[in-house]
RNA sequence: GCGGGCAUAGUUUAAUGGCAAAACUCCUGUUUUCCAAACAGGUAUCGUCGGUUCGAUUCCGUCUGCCCGCUCCA
């Protein structure tokens, strides 16, 4: 799935964000902290932007869909009943020798038996014959050993059920050889903390590794405090944490994220399948408005028999990453196995009264699920470019630009006047600067040469530069020239024609 | 968590067991009529802690972080 391409392009990519303040290793100074991040100057306004854009095509666009936002430690008892507590524990063992690792619950072993006295232990992984291949290993063992007997028949067990006695004794798969499987260590994802003034076990509760359990938490409030009916759906954006065993790729993966989930809650009779491709073309055409390329883009269909026991159908949209093509938005058809969960696990149906055959029901969910920091990598990976640029002379220089959509710029418009010693420029240029942001993020700059500013604006992913100059001030018209990022071509331009500019392009 | 590589200015990279260099960036000033102009000045306890040594950025070890491969990613 994944292929490895230009790997000097994510590491311009890191560069680039560190220098420009996009995006900082947290706690630098301190030597970093793996799996954590700042945002800087322009990340934030970039990151700021595709939230924003995200909640207000999302929620307040649309008639059928909700906002909300809940607490990020929640009731322990929440992440029972999703299947966190018990789902996100892989217990794991290694082999010190040869280096391998196993999921402990698919690992299995017996003692070999031979008249009742147990010469030694097999051991297998979890296959369609685990119990042939124990068998066959064991009577191997008996015949190596040399043992005269009778073999009993092997009674496998999983090596989470090994004693302390028993796991120095049990062979590696991968070296046939005992004393060097480690016992199984559970690796749970999510991050712990206590609320209260007791540390003990009954005051443990988990930072959530999702959002969407607070949507299905609030199902019930939301629908009988607000006027929706199905369809409709609830929407959030925040942070989330996991402990990953192991960070990678800058912000692709990370400990403390941030999410941008929506619950759609159908009929249960509906066609969840239409809608659930209704959803997924929606959330393809969103990253297009934001700038993403359909040759980044693609589907990946999970097949049925690897999907969560509660979907019935996830299809991701993938990001062709410098690191590989990768998931983006994850769009997963769950049924009401979320809301089943939690009407028994609290006691309170999570029920809606349909009025058409007058019977309660519960709905079923699609969810579309997606990172603002992983769209916020691929915008910057899809939007970078080092060009070759020919001035005057004939000299090549390298140009590099972020190609950001206007709708996510960190900067919508950098306003300079051509030298910053006369006065009669300055002033107009400052006058404009006060005009246009009062509705958008713009840019002074007077440092150094012009074409120097430019491109610092490129570096910045500014679509537009607007430069005062002498024709501004000395002819009629009051223009400006307008200098486009990606065209690098430049036209002249007055403030009312400006301002239609920017409501055009920033929506 | 395992194995391999790496760590020098904001960035990219040099050199060196004895005062640490360059380019670009950034900041200040002069100048400048449209695509990284010029001039002057400024910006580093060489990732951390420890060891060897008269002396360590350099050699050795520890830790941390980054990259690659495993593993993991309900």
């Amino acid at each position: 799935m994944s292929s490895t391409e230009t790997p000097h392009l994510m590491e311009s990519l890191v560069s680039l964000a560190k220098r420009r303040g996009f995006v900082y290793p947290s706690s630098e100074i301190y030597g970093g902290l793996n799996g954590f991040f700042d945002y800087g100057p322009l990340g934030v306004e970039l990151k700021r932007n595709i939230r924003d854009c995200w909640w207000r095509d999302m929620v307040q666009r649309r008639d059928d869909i909700v906002g909300i936002e809940t607490s990020i430690i929640m009731h322990p008892k929440v992440w029972e009943a999703s299947g966190h507590v018990a789902g996100f524990t892989d217990p794991l063992v290694d082999c010190k020798v040869s280096k391998q690792r196993y999921r402990a619950d698919q690992l299995f072993f017996a003692a070999v038996v031979v008249d009742n006295n147990t010469i030694g232990y097999v051991s297998a992984l979890e296959s369609e014959n685990t119990v042939g291949e124990l068998q066959t290993a064991a009577e191997q063992l008996k015949r190596k050993k040399a043992v005269q007997g009778t073999l009993a028949a092997v009674q496998p067990k999983e090596f989470t059920e090994a004693t302390a006695e028993e796991i120095p004794l049990i062979p590696s798969p991968a070296t046939g050889e005992p004393g060097s499987l480690t016992p199984p260590r559970a690796f749970n994802m999510m991050f712990e903390t206590n609320v209260g003034a007791m540390r003990d076990a009954s005051s443990v509760a988990y930072l959530r590794p999702e959002t969407a359990q607070g949507m299905f938490v609030d199902f019930k409030n939301v629908s009988d405090t607000t006027r929706v009916k199905l369809p409709f759906g609830i929407a959030q954006i925040g942070k989330s944490f996991r402990n990953e065993i192991t960070p990678r790729n800058f912000i692709f993966r990370s400990r403390e994220f941030e999410q941008m989930e929506m619950e759609y809650f159908i009929h249960e009779d509906a066609d969840w399948a239409q809608c659930h491709e209704e959803w997924i073309v929606w959330c393809e055409n969103w990253l297009r408005s934001i700038g993403l390329p359909d040759s980044h883009l693609s589907r990946y269909t999970h097949p049925k028999e690897k999907l969560a026991f509660y979907s019935r159908g996830t299809v991701d949209i993938m990001f062709k990453y410098p690191f590989g093509v990768q998931e983006l938005w994850g769009i997963a058809a769950r049924g009401n196995y979320d809301l089943t969960q939690h009407a028994n696990a609290s006691g309170k149906p999570q029920e809606l009264f349909d009025e058409a055959t007058k019977k309660k029901i519960v709905p079923h969910v699609i969810e579309p699920a997606v990172g603002v920091d992983r769209i916020l990598l691929a915008v910057l990976a899809a939007g970078y470019a080092e060009e070759d640029v020919t001035d005057d002379k004939g000299n090549v220089e390298k140009r590099t630009v972020l190609r950001f959509s206007p709708r996510i710029a960190p900067v919508k418009v950098a306003i300079l006047p051509l030298l910053k010693n006369k006065e009669q420029l300055t002033n107009r240029a400052k006058d404009l600067y006060t005009k246009l942001r009062r509705n958008y993020a713009v840019q002074y700059d007077d440092g150094g040469a012009i074409g120097k500013r430019y491109r610092r604006q490129d570096e910045a992913g500014t679509p537009w530069c607007v430069t005062i100059d002498f024709e501004t001030i000395e002819k009629p018209g009051d223009t400006f020239t307008l200098r486009e990022r990606d065209s690098m071509q430049q036209r002249r331009i007055t403030e009312a024609e400006l301002f239609a500019l920017l409501a055009e392009h920033v929506y």
